[in-house]
DNA sequence: CCTCCATTGACAACCGGTTGCCGAATTGGG
DNA sequence: CCCAATTCGGCAACCGGTTGTCAATGGAGG
């Protein structure tokens, strides 16, 4: 939205335009894509997350991996627990924030979305290069680790 | 999220969760932004679809600008409205569709509010390169133009 | 051991988007 | 000219995220 003319300016400026109407598309595909498995595009991110873990992680732990706040990422989390996808697994650490691991069931429904969804990038990821790719994820990596929040808006 | 090894495709779903967290980070980052003009990140979007719009629009018309539905811009729009920053403009050509502009109140804000980001940008855009960034919002694009939603999933 | 502080989960409210439905206006075909 | 289909705004419900508050737990220091 800037006025002045650089093109520098210009471009960050319409990648965070991008960055708005690529969420919106990529939700709106990803809630129709996961229809049929009986999943949303946020149970399907959850699911994935607890598929990928190294460990067991507490609800905490995943807000903070999928850049989330731990309320969001509870409210999921009990969904897919009341849905018996997860469970709870008792923490030794700490008796309040138990472990969240996918069931069986869990685990298998990962699975067949995940190949479905193999398929479907396999089909649609012609259209890029991987190069270009890395690059924005590169260049949205620094976006995201760049949080201009501190103060320097600072006029409050 | 996939399992399998290809480099593409783990740059294409890397670059979707990406957007997911760039997304979140940039409309906190936008609401805290806005907050001391008494606006949040849509309304600032808004106020800049209409401020930037070469006629004045329709709500619908600007709800597909924005690549957003038309009950949605028109939420906005009617907020605008109410805040005194936008009015109605009859529309000779639909009586039941008015166009939208700006008042001198809202252009103002607008100008405000652009001239701080545009400040903003300038602190914060030296650690991207503009080739990177083009790169970026073209990918971007492509991605908003990719509806896989046809019926390639198809199991529903 | 006790107290203070940080962490955690539950709950409620809100925001901004979606969908779906409705009624009114507009449009286009017969 | 009329009637059906589309477009539009308003409304309600839902979804997924946020914030804020609260009570309970856990941990660190006196």
């Amino acid at each position: 939205m800037p006025r002045s003319a650089n093109a520098l300016y210009k471009h960050f400026t319409d990648t965070i335009l991008q960055v708005f109407r690529a969420n919106g598309q990529l939700i709106g595909w990803g809630d129709r894509f996961a229809a049929p498995f009986e999943l949303t595009s946020a149970r399907w991110q959850m699911l994935g997350a607890l598929a990928l873990a190294a460990q067991p992680l507490t609800a905490p732990q995943i807000a903070s991996s999928m850049g989330v706040t731990r309320q969001g990422a509870q409210k999921q989390l009990n969904l897919l627990t009341e849905e018996g996808l997860a469970v709870r697994l008792a923490n030794p650490h700490h008796k309040r924030s138990p472990f969240y691991l996918l069931t069986e069931s869990g685990t298998a429904l990962y699975r067949r979305i995940d190949d479905e969804w193999n398929r479907h990038v396999a089909e649609v990821s012609g259209a890029f290069s991987a190069e270009d790719l890395a690059i924005t994820v590169r260049t949205l990596a620094r976006i995201n680790e760049l949080h201009p929040l501190d103060d320097e808006g600072g006029e409050q």
